[in-house]
DNA sequence: CGCTGCGGGAATG
DNA sequence: CATTCCCGCAGCG
């Protein structure tokens, strides 16, 4: 893609990371002189600044099913994270994937969305409630400012990747189609060609039994979804198409279609979130027919998903939870949403590959990273909104009173969320791990991936109090948000230098 | 029908 | 008291 003055001139770092700035602040940087692409997946504790041109920004638009969280604040727009909705068995595709289908954003219809069956086993549908911000719904905010769109995300997801709405609503209408065609086959069937092409990458509608009315009815999933035998999904299609599209979006870097890659956890190294960032490089082997008309727009990953969860099933859960299966996860879940864990002792379990992992040999300034300790990151993700400095005034962390403090604690804020990853206390030091245990982070012991993140920095960087840090706010700044950065880039990518995998 | 943003009001500490 | 969450409403596609 050309390079775009206004666009990322930094490989590494979101023009929003490079900026000190909080959605609520008072006053927001002003005339930025760089705007962020838009990031249709953006996870962790990041922060971008998008034009105010941009329309999927002005949309509020996010990959993960985000819903309105009102904040009272009619100038900073709150949205938490739905999670995905799994087979609650955990059945496998044919593909060897797991149906994730998007959370419908509606109350009421969530609810009829999980009183469905799955279209592949008829099993129940459950919703997997995302937890990735210290126990609550990962938040994502929305702020207009001037020319600029200041979006804020706290909260590393820690679920699969639901579909794109993109992809959701793609075959939503399809199945309009569908049941138009069906009820009108002779009139319909003429008309055909013209919608096959443009949508039609599934292009199986004209001669594909059309679904009883009453399945289709009884498990709408069907029109949410890629069972590998049905017969209308085109997969091979689908695979060139996101090829195509692809492609040119990461030049010279890993885009290469997921079928090369047998093991996914061999392009994705890194933990089950390393779908995030890698997706947007990995494609094919969609069982989603994609309906795109305009090849320029970008994909919206609808099969990332699939990606997403073979990434997650395989490379996840091999590393981590070899003992686990979907199956015995899913079930173990209750959506008790940011209760749970409460009273559960959160397991880090050992992360084999992440210590041996050569981006971790980096010659970063180890030292600062730990500062911003497990205890304190838990307690200051859990104030999910404002006014995070106050969170920061955590023991651990104060040194002083002077105001110079206080500026270094800011910086320090922006730093620590520039970690995309939660730094939970029972990873630094067991003594901490009272707060993590009385924090509502933890989950099912082991069974979240965020664990072993958590845990992963602390291992590559083992804490190390550096009092001359009270001073350093722009060392901070620098450093921090730069390793931060540099790190959940690497971690989760396993690719150093791939920055804006997501979607263009 | 579902998505979206808004805003009241309850719950929480 | 501040903050967050839940819920219903209305506009829109």
């Amino acid at each position: 893609m050309p390079a775009d003055s206004m666009q990322d001139p930094d490989p590494v770092l979101s023009y929003g990371m490079k900026l000190t700035w909080d959605i609520n602040d008072p006053q927001m940087p002003q005339e930025p002189a760089h705007f962020d692409h838009f990031r249709e997946w953006p996870d962790g504790y990041v922060r971008f600044i998008y034009s105010s041109q941009e329309k999927k920004a002005q949309r509020h638009l996010s990959g993960w099913a985000m819903r309105n969280t009102n904040n009272h604040n009619g100038h900073i727009l709150k949205k938490s994270c739905l999670g995905v909705v799994v087979c609650a068995r955990a059945c496998a595709l044919k593909d060897g994937s797991h149906l994730q289908l998007r959370p419908a954003i509606c109350d009421k219809a969530r609810l009829k969305q999980q009183k469905k069956a799955c279209p592949n086993c008829h099993s129940a549908l459950e919703l997997v409630p995302c937890r990735g911000h210290s126990g609550y719904p990962v938040t994502n905010f929305w702020r207009l400012d001037g020319n600029a769109i200041f979006f804020q995300a706290k909260g590393v997801h820690d679920h699969p990747r639901p579909e794109s709405k993109s992809e959701t609503e793609g075959r939503r209408s399809a199945l309009k189609r569908q049941m138009a065609s069906f009820y009108q086959p002779q009139k319909r069937r003429s008309e055909e060609p013209e919608a096959g092409s443009t949508q039609d990458t599934r292009g199986h509608s004209n001669s594909t039994p059309v679904p009883e009315p009453s399945e289709l009815f009884a498990m709408p999933a069907d029109t949410s979804f890629p069972i590998s035998g049905h017969s209308s999904l085109s997969f091979p299609n689908s695979d060139v198409h996101r090829v195509t599209c692809d492609l040119p979006t990461f030049p010279g870097d890993v885009i290469l279609p997921f079928q090369k890659y047998s093991n996914p956890s061999i392009y994705f190294p890194g933990p089950p979130w390393s779908y995030e960032l890698a997706s947007p490089g990995v494609t094919g082997s969609s069982p989603y027919p994609t309906l795109y008309k305009d090849p320029s727009i970008v994909p919206d990953d609808p099969d990332w998903i699939h990606l997403n969860s073979l990434q997650y099933n395989v490379s996840s859960y091999g590393s981590y939870e070899r003992s686990l299966d979907l199956t015995a996860r899913y079930h173990g879940w209750k959506p008790t949403h940011g209760k749970a864990g409460l009273e559960e002792k959160v397991d880090c379990r050992p992360c084999q590959a992440v210590p041996t992992s050569p981006y971790y040999n980096l010659e970063l300034p180890c030292r600062y990273l730990p500062v911003a300790p497990a205890g304190t990151q838990a307690l200051q993700t859990v104030i999910t909104t404002t006014v995070a400095y106050q969170a920061y005034q955590h023991p651990a962390l104060k040194h002083g009173d002077s105001v110079q403090e206080v500026s270094s604690l800011a910086s320090c804020t922006y730093a620590s969320e520039n970690l995309p990853m939660p730094i939970y206390p029972q990873a630094l030091d067991p003594q901490e791990g009272a707060i993590q245990a009385a924090s509502p982070s933890g989950r099912a012991p082991g069974i979240v991936p965020g664990d072993c993140q958590a845990a992963r920095p602390t291992l590559a960087f083992p804490q190390e109090t550096d009092p001359s840090r009270t001073a350093g706010a722009d060392v901070w700044d620098v450093c921090l948000s730069g390793v931060g950065s540099v790190m959940a880039y690497l971690d989760r990518t396993g690719q150093p230098f791939n920055l804006d995998n997501e979607d263009f």
